[in-house]
RNA sequence: GGGCGGAUAGCUCAGCUGGGAGAGCAGCGGUUUUACACACCGCGGGUCGCAGGUUCGAGCCCUGUUCCGCCCACCA
């Protein structure tokens, strides 16, 4: 049995982390058994990038995730929380390439092979560290359950979707415009693309006619000016085209202008779609294969789609004299060359959206090429409808929106990347380009009855990594098998992730749930904020402000660490890192474990069999500890970590250290015969009241608790697996409420008296009053808890300082103690005070509140107004003795 | 161009369905009281961005507006 003397001075996060969480984790507590009672909870991990390591972000992230799979674990729940990691295809290629670059090798020279054992080699190394550094977080995810998207049972579910897909028509291959990373040298999605306002100049030049033009009305045009962002890109144009309505260019379509140095004559054509006629000379050069509405004009008009880059945006030989030089290069000279042959025609400084690679951070290039797609429509309609009718609710309430608007004009998913690190897309050509598509090789043979003689060669590309992220609730189960795991567990409860991957996770994440399991992939979609700096800005290397959530934990303890970040977790907020924050909560970790080892001091014998009798004291902190819980899984239960937070952290400190431990402090020092009983009352309540608290902290705190729950006598295994406090373990008790205040009322009116007029503490005082029957049996806390010795019945006499508590006086004999002036002095504050308060409330019971508010609003103030009307009286009347 | 947040005490932020404005830190004054000075006791401090409106009543609802931040978007 614990002694004070066995707990540490001061509790040492870190050494009880070392301690608990390996026993936790070898005794399998993190791994729930699907064939175990309880109705099931599941959460999946927003799987980190396999070789990266933790920040901020991960820290709240996960801080969140474990304090409800604790919570509901404790709660009865079959609580299963995944974890894992992502290959995160082009982010760990990427480290690896430049690694080997930096040893002067690149990966085309090695080829594929070489390459991936490359980086599974650094898969191998790294891949451990993220996973190491949330154990120091205290998850409680299982390990054992730990999947990697490209582990086998993964890699099977992603061909198996890609091949479901396919055979319905959802996935095709075909030659589109895509956004290009000539850095990275890959396709990328939409979603990967970040525009970057970028100050440009709008240019303008002229195609001349192919021959000069006699209109209507008798003048002449012989050219038609065009402006661009992007004068190089002209070399690629096959079309002009103008708004049918303007009368400046509606005589010219169908005609023809030549280019100034290339053989090829170009069409002037109408478009409504694309063409404002306000905007700049009206005309509009056309490269279809090389911008995104150019494109859908070239389609309109089935015009020529001339590609005019290579894959590193060098020129290729379509850019005539200009073939090899960058594209940059290329502007200036395209420029100069229409210059030379005095077609420019000025030019104005414009603001662009410069659209850059997420990744590379290359001015991406929209290029004509064959991919892969998904068809999103039909799988954006089912996705959006799951939400509107509530199937799955994000929270906060107003990510729904975000996540509307992207499904309701989405197009469709580019899935195909030119990398090596990643799924590679299962499908097969032979040598005359017929394509097939299937689970594997073997079964693309056998399917289509191709003869080992007859050679076939899979497709180079590799998946979006996003492809396989969207199964994640459904084949981190073991999907495509119907395993024990996914039947009882999916769909998942709750999913806990940050805004920035709403379009890029979750919501493919529902499309893909929804089409394959045929239901959503959790009910409950929390959204939490970013981590920033103190000073607001994003947390970057670049910038030097970040925060290694590692350091913190080695700084603040784990405890206090997760705490500080459940207590900043306000919905919809963004939440700035402040250390002084994390500072209170280590505070807060100390306070907790200083009243245990107070606790300890009592409980060493502790004998709960033993008679005892409860005081108002005992019943009140009972009590309280009853709502504590009740609004702590409130709060839980709407996401409102820093609502149960805050009430953990305001119930301990406030009451039961504050109050009840000082309360209780009489009884359990007396060493009178006759107060066993009471002795014994208290010590159950203070054995009942970390019992309770030790689990009701738990999730936010689990090493703390664990310390206190193994130290506390009478527990039995671990805190982890035992039960969530419930509401109705704890009686209410209004009595011992109403007395309890009383008293507390009491004796601040005393502490303030005291500290106001500069009554040491140590000076004993007397109360008179007239019923000191409302304080009987609290002589002990008044004499603890602000040194008054006696309370005698009895009227004002001689010098009193006057309190009004709960309406009645209350009279502190002074004379000799202090001056009349300074008496005066706060009597006359305190009568402002009340005077304000009466006037405030007078002017809100006005008549037309009166008749309008509800009866109890109006009869709820009018007891307020009597209070503090009686409370004003009273003290004029006390200020009138010594005037 | 469209959409979404934020603006509350010196600082950092809570404030759920409208019912006399809160916490932590900082500040000021006091206290070696038998768990804790990483503590205890007490105090001061806000026209809730601005202007209107609805209401008996608005930090909260409506309209407008200013600043900050974010997301989405093809004006050449």
């Amino acid at each position: 049995m614990a002694r004070i003397d066995d707990l540490a001075r001061y509790y040492d996060s870190q050494a009880a982390a070392d301690r608990y969480y390996p026993e936790w984790e070898e005794a399998g507590l993190f791994t729930p058994d699907p064939d175990a009672p309880g109705e099931p909870y599941t959460i999946v991990i927003p799987p980190p990038n396999v070789t990266g390591s933790l920040h901020m972000g991960h820290a709240l992230n996960n801080t969140l995730q474990d304090i409800l799979v604790r919570y509901k674990r404790m709660d009865g729940f079959n609580a299963l929380w995944v974890p894992g990691t992502d290959h995160a295809g082009i982010a760990t290629q990427w480290v690896v390439e430049r690694k080997l670059r930096a040893q002067g090798v690149e990966r085309r020279d090695i080829g594929r092979d070489a390459f991936l054992e490359k980086v599974w080699a650094w898969k191998d190394e790294s891949g451990g560290t993220i996973t190491h550094q949330l154990r120091k977080l205290g998850v409680s995810c299982d390990w054992k359950r730990e999947r990697f998207t490209m582990d086998e049972g993964l890699s099977r579910a992603v061909a198996e979707v890609f091949v479901r897909y396919y055979e319905e028509g959802l996935i095709y291959r075909a030659e589109r415009l895509i956004n290009w990373d000539p850095v990275g040298l890959t396709a990328i999605s939409d979603l990967e693309v970040d525009n970057e306002e970028a100050e440009g100049e709008l240019w303008s030049f002229a195609y001349k006619l192919d021959a000069p033009f006699t209109r209507a009305d008798g003048s002449t045009i012989d050219e038609i000016v065009v402006a661009t962002t992007r004068p190089e890109t002209m070399l690629g144009d096959t079309a002009v085209a103008v708004h049918p309505d303007d009368p400046r260019y509606r005589d010219l379509v169908g005609r023809t202008v030549k280019h100034p140095f290339l053989d090829r004559d170009i069409p002037i054509v109408a478009d409504a779609i694309l063409v404002d006629p306000e905007f700049g000379s009206g005309a509009v050069k056309i490269t279809p294969a090389h911008d995104f509405n150019d494109f859908e004009v070239g389609k309109r008009h089935g015009l020529e789609m001339i590609n005019i880059l290579n894959q590193d945006a060098t020129l290729n030989s379509h850019g005539g004299p200009f073939a090899g030089m960058d594209r940059f290069a290329a502007r200036d000279a395209v420029k100069a060359r229409i210059e030379a042959l005095g077609l420019s025609r000025g030019a104005k400084p414009h603001m662009l959206a410069l659209p850059r690679s997420q990744r590379s951070g290359s001015v991406v290039e929209p290029m004509l090429s064959t991919q892969w797609f998904v068809k999103m429509k039909p799988l954006a309609a089912p996705a959006m409808a799951a939400v509107e009718n509530g199937f799955t609710e994000f929270v906060p309430k107003q990510w729904e929106n975000t996540y509307f608007a992207w499904l309701r004009d989405i197009k469709d998913w580019c899935i195909s990347r030119q990398l090596w690190w990643g799924h590679r897309i299962p499908a097969w050509y032979d040598a005359q380009g017929t394509l097939y598509v299937g689970r594997s090789e073997a079964e693309v043979r056998e399917k289509n009855g191709i003869g080992a003689d007859v050679a076939l060669h899979q497709d180079e590309d590799v998946l979006d990594t996003w492809f396989s992220s969207a199964l994640w609730p459904f084949s981190t189960l073991g999907w495509p098998d119907r395993t024990p795991d996914l039947e009882r567990y999916y769909p998942t409860s709750v999913l806990i992730t940050g805004f920035d991957i709403i379009f890029f996770w979750v919501a493919r994440m529902m499309f893909a749930g929804l089409h394959h399991m045929g239901s959503v992939p959790f009910k409950d979609v929390y959204i939490h904020a970013l981590v920033r700096d103190e000073q607001g800005q994003k947390m970057s290397k670049t910038k030097g402000n970040v925060v290694d959530p590692l350091d913190s934990i080695a700084e603040y303890g784990a405890d206090a660490f997760r705490f500080t970040l459940a207590a900043m977790a306000a919905q919809g907020r963004d939440i700035l890192w402040n250390p002084a924050r994390a500072e209170g909560y280590v505070k807060f970790t100390n306070k907790i474990w200083q009243a245990f080892r107070f606790a300890t001091t009592h409980l060493e014998d502790y004998d709960p069999s033993a008679p005892r009798t409860l005081s108002p004291y005992d019943n009140w902190i009972l009590a309280r500890l009853g709502t504590c819980v009740k609004r702590v899984r409130i709060a839980l239960d709407g996401y409102r970590f820093n609502d149960a937070a805050n009430e953990l952290y305001s119930f301990t400190w406030d009451e039961l250290c504050d109050w009840y431990l000082e309360l209780s402090k009489g009884t359990l020092f007396s060493d009178a015969p006759d107060a066993e009983a009471a002795r014994q009352g208290a010590r159950y309540t203070l054995w009942t009241a970390f019992h309770a608290l030790s689990r009701l902290i738990h999730p936010f705190m689990p090493f703390l608790s664990e310390e206190i729950w193994r130290n506390l006598p009478g527990t039995e295994g671990t805190v982890m697996t035992a039960a969530f406090p419930q509401v109705e373990d704890f009686p209410e008790d209004e009595q011992a409420l109403t007395e309890v205040q009383t008293l507390q009322q009491t004796i601040v009116a005393v502490r303030r008296i005291r500290s106001e007029m500069e009554i040491s503490p140590r000076v004993p005082l007397t109360l008179r009053m007239a019923d000191p029957s409302r304080l009987a049996g609290h002589g002990n806390g008044l004499r603890d808890l602000a040194r008054v010795t006696a309370v005698v019945e009895g009227g004002r006499q001689g010098v009193c300082a006057t309190a009004v508590v709960q309406g009645r006086d209350v009279y502190i004999p002074l004379e000799g103690v202090i001056d009349i002036d300074a008496e005066k002095a706060r009597l006359d504050k305190e009568i402002a005070k009340s005077t304000k308060d009466v006037d405030a409330l007078r002017k809100r019971l006005n008549p037309g509140f009166r008749a309008k508010a509800p009866s109890h609003v109006v009869a709820g103030f009018e007891a307020k107004l009597k209070t503090a009307e009686d409370r004003r009286t009273r003290l004029e009347a006390a200020r009138k003795n010594f005037s």
